[in-house]
DNA sequence: TTAACATATGAATATATTATCATATGTTTA
DNA sequence: TAAACATATGATAATATATTCATATGTTAA
């Protein structure tokens, strides 16, 4: 790890956090530590994509990837417009990324 | 957000990644994803304390912190040492601060 | 406007997780 | 060494969660 990110890192340090904000936190968090909601957002990584698409990426049902779906969406991770009868999905913005990275830092040492 | 940090999670970005890996990722943030857990580490953020100490900041019962220093130890994200009768914990590294400034980020947009 | 396609959703089941209780283990001090 | 203190742990019960199945909703094309 470079001196540069540890400086980055501590820049974000929070020092003062509610009680709420950590409970919001933790919400976000669960949302991530699924397997599959995760495959999702790594599916979307490279670029949108609808259900139809994210099932075959996945190899899983259609209801399954629905129901996930709506949970990423619900939590602001995702986003989606209608295309025909298609909805696409695409992440919602770089904190997804930074957030997975940051995890795939820590299980990479 | 600054353009550096912007400039940060870009070099950080996982293009290739295996399912096992993302598995391991999903484990990882699903240790963060429980409120009891969270509010753990950020106890532990300022200083390293032991089991006791953490039940007063927390107000909840020993067994159950107990049960979850378990579980965040062998999850390597804080380490323990014996002092005396107790057992002091701390954060391992500060991929954890990290890993809940980024989560921090995310929600206060 | 009906059929085919694409996605969403409610209910049910299976599984996982958390906190509690009771108690065991480990450490110090009287 | 026995008692007191500090922590860990197994079992249980309560709760939460994910997937599946069946079906509803929404969209396009025949």
């Amino acid at each position: 790890m470079s001196a540069a990110t540890h400086t980055h890192d501590l820049d974000q340090l929070p020092d003062q956090i509610s009680e709420d904000e950590l409970c919001e936190l933790a919400e976000l968090f669960k949302i991530f530590g699924d397997s599959t909601r995760i495959r999702i957002l790594f599916a979307l990584f490279r670029s949108e994509k609808n259900v139809t698409e994210i099932c075959e990426a996945l190899e899983m049902n259609q209801s399954a990837i629905s129901h996930q779906l709506k949970i990423l969406r619900t939590s602001k991770l995702i986003s989606a417009r209608r295309e025909g009868k298609a909805m696409v999905y695409s992440l919602a913005d770089d904190h997804v990324k930074t957030i997975i990275a940051m995890g795939k830092e820590h299980i990479e040492e």
